[in-house]
DNA sequence: AAAAAAACTTGAACTACTTCAAGAAATCAG
DNA sequence: CTGATTTCTTGAAGTAGTTCAAGTTTTTTT
């Protein structure tokens, strides 16, 4: 379904027929395999990903050898490192389906180039990103704030189906905490 | 001087003589005093503020009544609270200035109605929002993956006269650990 | 220049979390 | 359906940081 992207787009601007003409033509669907990379560590980012349906994550191996999730992305989100992206510097993280995923990939030629046919696509990427970067400060307070406990129930009650879906050690570190802690508090034992 | 911020611009979009008179018309220099809050928990952010000269901080107050600064904003970058300015939703923080600081306010309908006339302003903001985004993944991974002493470390290294500039406190927290700590890390005390 | 306020330092006691190691349970591939 | 892999659990020991309280230094105000 390229028309999720499509839909997500005009939740944000109108689009003119002949534009949803020209968006359909430079994009299209892939499927990622669970656990299949689209990023590693060292490599340019140079795609942006829009979810269709499925879940990924961004993370990084920490000097103790272990993954720590930094983000989650699922259906409607944009992934992608922003700072290898612009900068066409060598990405410090990992992007990885974390289920069988649905992405619209989107190589930066490309999107420049629609970006200048269509301006208003501008205005898109300006309300997701600005909307994306309001998500970071909370998640920030949210990890200053509140102890280890506190987050976990507090993510748990935001997003209960999303628990679930993903694997525990993913969400601990997601939380930055450990998975043996993240068991301990699932058992009351803390 | 009104021209930090076309000089800011202009750095990411060429803007024509006719446009620059439009933005000259619509901001305006304000001046905040050192501790002055241009906003508190609970109200509406409605303004986003470009800092000329100076430095502001956007801070939390968390359940023991101690400040947690969650971000600086200094010379040449926005600040606002995104979620309550996009939401219209209250406030979870405090934005104050750390140093007597000069910024650039813009209105929300102002700044909207900015966006509308000249529509290559979205790809302005989009732009420096893109990037600010990736800045912030960056410091989710600090924040992860270093402790106390390499955070501190790391920050000196990349800003060391912010560091001469702003009360160690205010870094500490921002860091994510105490300022008795960060004295002990200072003195080599740990 | 003095007084007041703000910022920094120090050590001792504490605690929220990690690490390790091993076993149990769940999921996946053939 | 079976074995292999991945994920989750549990307890014991350890530690990176916090908290508290008091004193010192620096900065600001008058």
């Amino acid at each position: 379904m390229r028309t999720a992207l499509l839909q997500h787009i005009q939740k944000f601007i109108s689009l003119e027929p002949s534009e949803i003409d020209i968006i359909e033509s430079c994009i299209s669907l892939s499927k990622i395999k669970k656990k299949e990379h689209i990023l590693k560590e060292g490599q340019v980012c140079n795609t942006m990903y829009f979810i269709v349906n499925g879940c990924i994550r961004q993370y990084i191996i920490n000097s103790k050898g272990a993954e720590q999730t930094l983000q989650f992305g699922i259906e409607n989100w944009w992934i992608t490192d922003q700072l290898s992206y612009h900068n066409h510097i060598p990405s410090h993280f990992y992007i990885q389906a974390v289920e069988n995923t649905e992405v619209i990939a989107i190589e930066k030629p490309i999107l420049e180039s629609l970006l200048v046919e269509i301006p208003k696509l501008e205005r898109y990427f300006r309300i997701v990103s600005q909307k994306s970067f309001g998500a970071m400060q909370m998640r920030i307070k949210f990890l200053f704030t509140m102890s280890a406990e506190e987050r976990y129930h507090h993510f748990n009650n935001q997003f209960p189906e999303f628990v679930q879906r993903v694997p525990q050690y993913m969400i601990a570190s997601y939380l930055d905490f450990s998975a043996e802690f993240m068991s301990k508090i699932r058992a009351g034992k803390v």
